[in-house]
DNA sequence: CATGGAAATGAAAATCATTTTCATTTGTGA
DNA sequence: TCACAAATGAAAATGATTTTCATTTCCATG
């Protein structure tokens, strides 16, 4: 396993927190930096696994990263212009919980996602 | 613009409701249909315009159909075996509504999975 | 200072879902 | 029957992502 290349997330961080790993790519390199697009690839899936960027799918399927704040939380996110809201799910906690145990299940995790479309649009 | 081939809809409805076009291609060749993987594409793409289906994502970045208006349900998966429950999600449904409501948010679907280890594995 | 192995890197090839192209077939109304 | 529009599907194109693999960079130890 590979670890995360610094000026990956950097970039990330630095393009608003939002962004496919192409384009996280190509803004490296108009700044000039060199560095391969697997290594773009390893680094924001190592950075996935270490929890510090979310990665959420636009509607055309591509894989968007973002930084993720806090401990753990849920998105609603608008159809039109991207715009993403945290929020908390107090509520899911409870119900993944529940259903889990329901089904005699273990080691549960879950995810939750909110779409449509924000006030703006 | 095509319309949608009628063997596409049935087969979709045969699969659960929940498929992806690869899946129900795969189906529809494993029943001894005949039809190609493109026409699948479109009429799977016809029905989404007629909103006759909805689609949404898979984790890894595929889109997967279903019936609208087929009841709206969730999934409890086990990381081990693959094994899937389907499981009702009413606690979900009102946590998605106050939350777009709160945010201002409009037309608003939602996803949610549980995911973890049953009690074989 | 070697030097040897482990980790990181990246170019190119492979994969895979999806879309496009285009030639052929089918259906339908005149 | 004829002509034309719609439907079909095989094959090629596309585009993101992953894999392969040879090379380079690190780093601890002799």
């Amino acid at each position: 396993m590979s670890r995360s290349n610094p000026r990956v997330l950097s970039t990330l961080e630095r393009a608003g927190g939002f962004a496919s790993a192409q384009e996280v790519y190509r803004l490296m390199q108009r700044e000039g930096e060199s560095i391969g697009l697997t290594t773009v690839y390893r680094s924001l899936q190592s950075l996935v696994n270490d929890k510090i960027v979310d990665v959420l799918r636009r509607e055309d399927g591509e894989a968007i990263y973002r930084l993720c704040g806090e401990a753990h939380h849920h998105h609603l996110v608008c159809k039109g212009c991207g715009d993403t809201v945290e929020i908390e799910g107090g509520a899911i906690e409870k119900w993944a919980k529940v259903m889990a145990e329901e089904h005699g299940f273990r080691e549960v995790g879950h995810t939750a996602e909110i779409f449509g479309l924000c006030s703006k649009c």
